[in-house]
DNA sequence: TTCCCGATTGTA
DNA sequence: ACAATCGGGAAC
């Protein structure tokens, strides 16, 4: 019998992404638990020439053809990590990008790893939200959700429908126009980044 | 092996 | 508004 969770996971990324909004993100960390309510995500797949999977199955990309219920973890200009839920079925490239949580315990670790106090500074944006969990290194692609890595508990109160907004994606250069970001209506821990003009 | 560029962030 | 920074992927 599946949980609502694997339901959510095996299928598209850009259903997942929408039911993942409001999902606690957790991690246990040496110095204590860390957990986040996800407020923002976006979608990507195989079939969108903005998605690393475009081109087909690579050494960085092998995760995102994995069946879902891995995290596909990648390094991008330069600096930074960003985290991935991988969905849909084995030999489909999909995932959803994690872009924006909400602290909600391990505050002081989070802050430690951001060099950062300001909470609204922790988690809002794909970098930052990796660099809080301490994810900085891509050792940590193509691990399984679970308790010896990341996992995701249910929602303390179901999103509604209302209040999840779509809109285009932040940051890419191919298929602006496709509304396949998501996020929670007048959530003040959403990614401040505008998007960029069409 | 070379070259280009990026699913970003911090600073000016 | 813009530089920093370096790995991935394509091209040569």
């Amino acid at each position: 019998l599946k949980n609502e969770l694997n339901k959510i996971l095996e299928g598209s990324s850009l259903e997942a992404a929408p039911q993942l909004l409001g999902w606690t993100l957790a991690r246990e960390t040496p110095e204590g638990v860390i957990k986040l309510k996800i407020v923002e995500t976006e979608a990507y797949h195989q079939d969108d020439p903005a998605s690393h999977s475009f081109r087909g199955i690579t050494k960085r990309t092998t995760p995102m053809f994995e069946a879902g219920g891995l995290i596909y973890v990648y390094f991008t200009y330069g600096a930074h990590y960003c985290i991935n839920i991988v969905t849909g079925k084995k030999g489909t490239g999909e995932a959803v990008l994690l872009r924006a949580a909400e602290p909600l315990e391990g505050i002081e670790i989070m802050q430690q790893n951001r060099g950062s106090l300001d909470i609204y500074n922790l988690a809002s944006g794909p970098g930052k939200l990796a660099q809080a969990l301490g994810i900085k290194s891509t050792d940590w692609s193509g691990k399984p959700l679970g308790k010896s890595t990341v996992y995701l508990e249910p929602p303390a109160q179901k999103i509604k429908a209302k209040d999840i907004i779509t809109s285009p994606r932040i940051g890419i250069s191919q298929a602006k126009d496709v509304p396949w970001r998501f996020y929670i209506k007048d959530n003040n821990f959403v990614s401040k980044l505008t998007r960029r003009p069409i």
